[in-house]
DNA sequence: GGTGCCATGTAACGAGTTACATGATTTG
DNA sequence: CAAATCATGTAACTCGTTACATGGCACC
């Protein structure tokens, strides 16, 4: 029965967190928190939940009337799966997907007005997001219960200031595609 | 026919910089490059320049004798893609998917010694990460035609510094999983 | 009470992985 | 030449997404 990814753990954790959620409550707050660094769809949401039933790792209560939603709980086992997984140790592998990294990686087959666009764009969207990180840290700030979001935003926040040096120092040497 | 995606632009900027490629020097170049922050797998790289074949992307040659390895090059169709999706802009959505800083943001359903583990245990994976950079980024070095290579492996070295000292800063905070 | 958006769900598809299977080459 | 390892390929499955579909709710 170890059927349980990753995803599985995210829908474990948020519902923890949330107490009593329907999937649409899991995508609103996924979007504002774990999403930001490792996003998924909102079919997912839908479909997960209904695994973690089955494996009675989750509780299920349909309303009656109305938009008869879904909610969901955590049943004792899942609680009990969650943190088995939480102790459970983990190696450091992790994956950065940016596409601009990518295409620098490849550069060398584009133009160099590519390559410069590419630069400024990256800059641009990197400051964008880390405005976006600022704005959150500053809504966290005041709930001290969320000291573990807070934590994992902060990398988020490191990641893109790393980011904005690392594409300023590429635009600053004015890299070229050609030597 | 843009049934284009990632890992076929991928594809095409291998072959692109090794010439002429099985599936098995793709992925061994991959491993050693790209593959740090954009993993697949092998499978996966008998399967896209199957399909890049397919739309004119790439040409197959199968030797006629030994190991019968089907070799591909890229096509001017597949060179004009490639070079099309350089010039395309990129908006800044990254993900980084990193298990660790899942657990972090979950850490609250489990244990202090969960918690303490973590932690240890992801300043020690990512400073082993940063030792192989060092190794690539030494070896890459004398070669004169990886600037591209050499400036996205920097990422990677910035990123694995960043995640030492991010965990470390937790552990000299000693971050409690209760107040 | 009609209109538009919010919320919810699913079916079909496509991508990527695991596991299986086998042949070639090297090495002792 | 036997054993080990390198290299290559595919079939089956799982996951996650896109696209579709619809019903409730709020607001005018």
């Amino acid at each position: 029965m170890q059927d349980l990814n990753t995803s599985s753990f995210i829908v474990l954790g948020l519902v923890a967190q949330l107490g009593e959620a329907t999937s649409y409550d899991l995508k609103t707050c996924a979007d504002n928190s774990v999403g930001f660094f490792w996003n998924f769809s909102r079919a997912s949401l839908y479909k997960e939940p209904a695994r973690l039933v089955d494996f009675g790792l989750l509780n299920e209560r349909q309303e009656t009337d109305g938009r008869r939603r879904r909610l969901y709980t955590l049943t004792p086992d899942g609680q009990k799966a969650l943190s088995t997984w939480l102790d459970t140790r983990t190696d450091g592998e992790s994956e950065i997907r940016d596409i601009g990294l990518l295409k620098l990686f490849f550069a060398a087959n584009g133009s160099q007005e590519a390559l410069d666009t590419l630069i400024t764009d990256q800059i641009a969207a990197h400051t964008r997001q880390l405005e976006t990180y600022r704005t959150i840290e500053v809504e966290l700030a005041g709930k001290p219960d969320c000291r573990f979001d807070a934590a994992a935003l902060h990398m988020g926040l490191l990641y893109e200031q790393m980011s904005i040096e690392f594409w300023s120092d590429l635009a600053r040497k004015q890299l070229k595609v050609a030597l």
